[in-house]
DNA sequence: CCAATACTAAGGTTTTTACCTAAGTAACAT
DNA sequence: ATGTTACTTAGGTAAAAACCTTAGTATTGG
């Protein structure tokens, strides 16, 4: 009886599907809308000139990398945010910018010593 | 003689292809890399095990959408970061959670209102 | 000059993505 | 019970992505 999860990370990181989700513009909007508040499948999907199984698909692509959870009741699925995968890809942004600062600072630390070394 | 940047925005947005080429996990470790410093495709693409044309495929992809820019000297070419794309996506990101906690609170102000109304 | 180095170009395969249409199924309203 | 609504399933196409190998073309060091 083997685990999913390796020691390995067979599992593609989920980072990975959140960023790929955001690569398209359509399931950007999804989530902007969701945003706003919770909604029904038809009620997202009523601004798109879209066939409605093409655009449930996005839904799942968004729902698959854990962006958005959703719950039927009745015939209605409702679909709401959830934040937590797009802090994660925030966080891999933000501590891109960081490093990237921390050089621009490294590199105004060496131009003064070469100053000093002047002097 | 049309021009290519039509007023309905022929062109994808950007953020587009920054998100999908960040959604591969060559590419982020080459972004990471390209953070502590400017290096050259062989520097580059050592720690991959991947044939050197297909990784030279990604550089490309991040060329394309912006996130790295290159230039050649003699045989060798350097990539370096360009920060710009990935504010870009932090912002998006960002702007996201801020709509995200504007709605928490206007939940928390609803909820004050009731309690109000409760006494 | 000549070999080694550092890419680059060309072309091929497999998988994934983004769409579509047509045909379900389940819940609700009358 | 029956039609309408709200999704879902199945299956099909076209283009893009992510790899590969093989065969170039410039530079450069000896």
């Amino acid at each position: 009886m083997t685990v999913a999860t390796s020691l390995h990370s067979a599992s593609p990181p989920p980072i990975d599907g959140i960023f790929r989700a955001l690569s398209d513009p359509t399931r950007r909007r999804v989530v902007e809308r969701l945003n706003r508040s919770p909604a029904s499948v038809s009620e997202l999907a009523q601004p798109f000139d879209m066939a409605l199984p093409s655009f449930i698909e996005h839904l799942r692509v968004l729902e698959g990398c854990g962006l958005v959870h959703s719950e039927k009741a009745g015939r209605v699925r409702t679909y709401r945010l959830a934040p937590e995968p797009l802090k994660l890809a925030e966080n891999w942004l933000v501590e891109q910018r960081a490093l990237w600062e921390r050089r621009l600072d490294q590199f105004d630390d060496y131009v003064l010593k070469l100053k000093e070394k002047d002097k």
